[in-house]
DNA sequence: TAGATTGTTAATCGATTAACAATC
DNA sequence: TAGATTGTTAATCGATTAACAATC
């Protein structure tokens, strides 16, 4: 609806940072900051702050920097942090119960309402408190609760085919933990948590040192 | 050692990327692959994927393109992945109960040998088969058994106190899943996992659809 | 050999940094 | 007002893409 030009990835994903450390500044109770002091937090270069933060407006005042507050509910507004978002999880696994029990993401508005099974005639372990539905149920608990995001911890073998159902049931957004590249219509958001990427980046780098 | 000038982390991330493939199209007994194919398969340009592999090394061969076996074979040593890596996970939470219990960490070698607790008087689970132990023990066990990377998988409070106990008993790297940045010398590699930095950019993207 | 595809140099594009006038 | 710090333009740096000679 704004004007506003496509704003680059790399800028979107140095927004969560800042947003992290105002949320810290805020509960500290101080109510101000310059570009300076948040490039001292963040690593990142003053200029480059400014030039991240004029992407979205004005939201400092010269002389005086930006108010934390305000910049903080700004970011959070940018984000879509101000919004509720209902999510399931399809993968009943180790980490499927670490995400779904993860009380950050409920805080952050982000409310895991549902936990599906392949296996859900003999689950290997107790899903604390979370009732675990069988994943033939899947397609209309989405449609019945309007369902925004759905998280895949699945097998990879399983994923795309969790992902089909998702795409069909009308979710908006999914957030794989399998290691695939799901093929998804352009107008699903699509974020992927690599772990053993990054665990081999780690590698890489420990190699580096002679290990 | 290699005169070989530092290869800059963008390329970095995009390794793990060619690695998977690479194992795929090993598994499906395909022998021969050309920048062009690869480019298919990962998104990536295959100018930028011949560039990125001619960092470590003219691998392919003119009019045959790469050799799969072979490429595969050198991405891992370039990872590191042909090295044994022996793991801790401090944090028996959620989280860390899934960081320990994946398999295929093993497979990749990373072999994780022990898990360390806070709370080891009354764990709230069951922790499937690995032996849960008191945090006080964390820095023995890393000496006695020349562990080389710490997992970190506390809360955002804990999380520098297991790593300053980490970095005093020698280990060399750390895969910090806690949401804050840690303090640590610059020979200790770092490598974060951001859940909510991840999740919150999904949210960008919704609420960018109109959600 | 003719065709294909690399390795590499040069051109382009985008992102970061520097600089400074505007202004609180 | 004087000092501080933004917003923004210009300069630099780095990464991606294009092009093509080398060569299998």
């Amino acid at each position: 609806m704004t004007k506003e030009t496509q704003v680059s990835i790399t800028v979107i994903r140095r927004l969560p940072k800042y947003y992290r450390y105002l949320s810290e500044l805020l509960q500290k109770g101080i109510n101000r900051i310059s570009s300076q002091e948040l490039s001292k937090l963040t690593g990142f270069t003053a200029s480059q702050i400014r030039q991240d933060l004029n992407n979205f407006g004005g939201f400092g005042q010269q002389g005086y920097g930006y108010n934390v507050e305000e910049l903080h509910k700004e970011l959070g507004k940018i984000l879509g942090l101000n919004k509720e978002y209902k999510a399931v999880v399809a993968g009943a696994g180790n980490l499927g119960n670490a995400i779904a029990n993860y009380g950050g993401f409920k805080d952050a508005g982000f409310d895991i309402i549902g936990v599906f099974s392949r296996y859900y005639k003999d689950l290997p372990f107790d899903m604390e408190g979370l009732e675990v539905r069988d994943m033939s149920e899947l397609e209309d608990f989405i449609k019945d609760n309007n369902v925004d995001i759905g998280i895949i911890t699945t097998s990879k073998d399983n994923a795309q085919k969790v992902a089909d159902i998702y795409i069909k049931s009308g979710i908006k957004g999914i957030w794989n933990f399998a290691p695939v590249d799901l093929v998804v219509p352009e107008d699903i958001v699509l974020e992927n948590v690599r772990l053993s990427d990054s665990l081999y980046t780690l590698s890489y780098f420990l190699k580096g040192l002679g290990k």
